[in-house]
DNA sequence: TATTGTTATACTCTATAACTATA
DNA sequence: TATAGTTATAGAGTATAACAATA
């Protein structure tokens, strides 16, 4: 994603090179708690409570026998754990324990802290810029819930 | 990264979605390219130029045997290839065949189309106030050159 | 029959530690 | 000795296809 001109880089290529610096402090601060950046992602999200597999599938990207192995793993951490459905006895819902909530809050924290950080270098007008654009891309492009 | 009220996300988490949507979006385009994500990342970072594998490992934050397997695999596929360098014998610096050099360029093109199509949902203001941010974050971070 | 999730299998990706070759 | 890169090993992440259980 670099260019070879040396002058400006474009719109896009600023997002592709912003996202590769948050990954790489999502990645650090994954590793600080021991976990991978995948386990840490899927705490994160079930920070906020139970999910399906369906659901964690699409947020996550995942083909359903992938999150069937990362589940796998983080229950076998004593971090998540999955309960069976009883309206639908196929389905079930994946749940945090209490660690897992306590490492999916901890991630969050840092990541988020880091990343202010980061953004203190803006003027709070750059700031509030970037966050409404943010909000109108999301919106728009039907982004996942994480 | 998800949040429970409902309300507005902190610049912060703003960040965090749109990294994760951009994540999105190079893979699902490396995929259509028959890649996987990182072989496509490394395709776009030594469009550029051959680059030695100190350099590439820090632009791609891996340690050096993870770099020599992603290395060994796109060469087995015909995409790049390792040259001894001339001045220092232990040293190697990697280069795209033509082929390497076409998807590189394929993959790039297609995510920065596709990353500005969704930004052109954003007004003309909107638009540079965003590139306006990610150029200061980056400049500020020390930003890698991918 | 359709859907939810798991199993089997085969790669890819990654790190740590030990090693080779060159400086 | 120090550095550039590889090899050995182990585990995590991922997809496809076939399967089981439930709807």
């Amino acid at each position: 994603m670099t260019e070879a001109t040396g002058s400006a880089i474009t719109g896009a290529e600023a997002l592709v090179r912003l996202s590769s610096t948050v990954d790489r402090v999502f990645g650090d601060v994954s590793r600080e708690y021991g976990l991978t950046p995948q386990q840490a992602r899927l705490l994160c999200i079930l920070s906020t409570g139970p999910m399906g597999m369906g659901d964690l599938g699409r947020t996550l990207n995942l083909e359903k026998s992938s999150l069937t192995g990362l589940i796998d793993r983080v229950e076998r951490r004593g971090l998540a754990a999955r309960e069976r459905d009883q309206r639908d006895r196929r389905a079930c819902r994946i749940g945090l324990t209490e660690e897992g909530k306590r490492l999916g809050w901890a991630v969050h924290h840092e990541v988020c802290g880091q990343l202010e950080r980061m953004t203190a270098v803006l003027d709070s007008a750059q700031r509030s810029a970037l966050e409404a654009a943010v909000h109108r891309l999301l919106a728009e492009s039907g982004a996942a819930t994480s």
